[in-house]
DNA sequence: TATATTAATCGTAATATTGCGATATAATAT
DNA sequence: ATATTATATCGCAATATTACGATTAATATA
């Protein structure tokens, strides 16, 4: 085991985990409010801003990149990362939907 | 390794992170939507509803009631889960600070 | 009291994640 | 051509997560 069961979920389901799971790491939340604080996008200095080597932050990079939160462009030698406008959308629906629409009543437990 | 250096990062980042983590699940993203539909508590049949075992349905609720998202309450032989308001509203102000107060211009690479 | 029923916990196996150093790659600069 | 710089990838070790069956604990019911 250790595997999810993905299969037996709905794909909206799945997506919203994934990409909820993408900001379930400090590190993760760090480089994202990083690059929402430029407004712009960001090169490697990243790694000169959190502590952690430059083969983690990679990592970390490419999974945020992987759900499709964060877009890269080479140009030279740097790489600039960025939000991803229309999946920053999407998880403002995600939100909206699942958390900020609900509001439980009295008859919570 | 496979611990994450939490010491590194502000008290912020970690609970942002340990909340979207929680929620880092199909499983749970499932819990938390059948919670929410019925608007009130729900007790064990969560189970009957996922495709996962007992023991296992059990603790992904352990996950989320251990960062808040939940409660649980017994009342005799069932278990009584709901969304916990408190810990709901943190986390659309997470939401609302990190993700939807943010839209990227065209200065986006 | 004996026996269901419900849910938590334990033990375990399989897989995933985190983190790092070392290495590779690719573009620029000398 | 060679060195430098920036970033990605590889390989590995440590730890975490996921899932399940079995067991336990607690209440309810016959």
């Amino acid at each position: 085991m250790g595997t999810t069961k993905s299969n037996n979920f709905t794909a909206e389901q799945n997506r919203k985990a994934e990409l909820y799971k993408a900001l379930g790491h400090p590190a993760r939340i760090a480089i994202i409010e990083f690059l929402v604080n430029r407004n712009s996008c960001v090169c490697g200095d990243i790694v000169e801003e959190l502590p952690l080597s430059q083969s983690t932050i990679s990592q970390h990079l490419k999974e945020l990149k992987a759900v499709g939160i964060i877009k890269g462009e080479i140009s030279g030698v740097k790489t600039c990362y960025c939000i991803d406008p229309k999946v920053w959308e999407e998880m403002n629906g995600i939100n909206t939907l699942l958390i900020s629409s609900y509001s439980c009543g009295d008859n919570c437990c």
